[in-house]
DNA sequence: TTCACTTTGTGCCTGCGTTCACAAGCGGTT
DNA sequence: AACCGCTTGTGAACGCAGGCACAAAGTGAA
């Protein structure tokens, strides 16, 4: 019951493992040949043993004594993550946030290809972005079902994110990144991941609030 | 050993309180008087028990038999992310992201306050944004310590990064919202919060290989 | 081959987070 | 006042994740 087969990795691994990646692209491009576990954790800012359990979900890579080679430990996980073959995706909601994504060169260079921009707004349908044009949200299901667009990215106000979801879903995306407010409601073979700005902000908020409280006493606010 | 202080909320906790805190701005909206764990679990896409048991954490807001009074539960939830005092912000980096960032009203409405835009670039210093117009790097310090500045947000290229770290720090900034991608090292009493967008497509691409995996056959690929 | 040294891969323990399930508590009704 | 139905708050059980510590496995030297 406690076994995990082989091919499972745990989800807490799998993020990171997007940050090994990062960190060994920069030790390829530095010409660094092999690294240990306790180097490449210490860049990653993780526990050593950490990493090496992370990594031993994709097999037996490392070398007892010398440690891993680079240019293999970057390959296994790329094409543990997939990226072995381009993603295509769409961006819908080309407002503000919208427009920063798309002029984003960081989503190329790893591997993922926007084919499509979209919005609702007719003033800003036909308006040059990237290499390309902001198109009418009503080509949406073409564009996905002519490109096989698995993940489709959300940027429009928070009323119109589930209407947007549920088109890409019918469309046939099975992954979405969400940037709007807005809890989306999917089919379970759907993966959801979202970004919530404003939460993260009071996340810290809340560690100040926690920091200045404990600077004048020992006590805490009592209910009341 | 294992009790928890009154005043401790858990990590997993605090994130969520962020959630349930928007939800229920909804529900003040909308007029809302009483909220039922049920119901309200149901909107912010949660556990009803995770949710009762997040809230206790407050104390005990509810009343047996009914649910939730929208107006006091909001404001319970409020304070402890200690938003009652406005928090004063500052953004580092005005480029792409950066102009998005500050063109954002969600910040305002939810109690941050960006008390200065910050660029290295002498073509950008001076440029107007929002109400206000883009600073040097070099005032930062001075802006950082008149405003008491507790969040200080970083959207400059990851090279940067860390240099941008250590002097929102030194200037006494105890909170770090980080978008670039890379690992910031900070004294124990700071805290960071990283953006890792390119990480979160990646995680979505590993679930996208894993369900077209699965299709084919019932077999996992097997280490060669 | 044997030995010394290095670093991986993992068994095991501990702690956090999630979920179930139910007693306790409250409002409304008779 | 006594009862009923509803909903909260939480004890207990479980599963996932993190980290220690070490045996296993490799390298290189003698
Ligand atoms: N800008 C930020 O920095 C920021 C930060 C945090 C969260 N967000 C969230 O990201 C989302 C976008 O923010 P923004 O600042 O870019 O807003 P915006 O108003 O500038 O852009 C939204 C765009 O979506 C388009 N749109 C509206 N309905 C649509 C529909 N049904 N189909 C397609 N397009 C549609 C609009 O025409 C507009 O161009 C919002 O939900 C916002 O809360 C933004
Ligand atoms: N644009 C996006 O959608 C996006 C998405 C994911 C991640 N990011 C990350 O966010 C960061 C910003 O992205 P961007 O697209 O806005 O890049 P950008 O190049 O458009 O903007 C970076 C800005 O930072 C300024 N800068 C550089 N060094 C600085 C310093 N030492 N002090 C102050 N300012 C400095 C530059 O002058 C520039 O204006 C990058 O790290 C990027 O990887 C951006």
């Amino acid at each position: 019951m406690s076994e995990r087969r082989p091919g499972e990795i745990p989800e807490a691994t799998v993020a990171r493992l997007a940050v090994y990646l990062r960190v060994l692209t920069g030790l390829v491009d530095a010409s660094t040949v092999t690294v240990s576990s306790e180097e490449l954790a210490t860049i990653a800012g993780v526990n050593s043993a950490k990493l090496r359990k992370d990594l031993s979900y994709l097999g037996s890579i490392g070398t007892r004594g010398v440690g891993y080679d680079v240019t293999v430990l970057r390959e296994k996980i790329a094409s543990s993550l997939g990226l072995t073959q381009r993603r295509t995706c769409v961006l819908v909601g080309i407002g503000n946030l919208g427009h920063a994504l798309a002029g984003y060169s960081g989503f190329s260079s790893r591997g993922f290809t926007f084919v499509g921009y979209f919005d609702a707004d007719p003033a800003r349908v036909g308006e040059p972005i990237v290499d390309s044009r902001i198109r009418d949200i009503a080509e949406l299901e073409l564009v996905v079902k002519s490109h096989g667009v698995s993940i489709g990215v959300i940027a429009t106000p928070a009323e119109a994110a589930q209407t947007v979801c549920e088109r890409l879903v019918d469309a046939g995306v099975t992954s979405i990144l969400n940037f709007a407010p807005s809890v989306l409601t999917v089919p379970d073979n759907v993966d959801v991941r979202k970004v919530d700005l404003a939460a993260e902000m009071q996340i810290l908020s809340f560690h100040e609030h926690r920091k200045s409280r404990g600077l004048g006493n020992g006590l805490v606010e009592s209910v009341g």
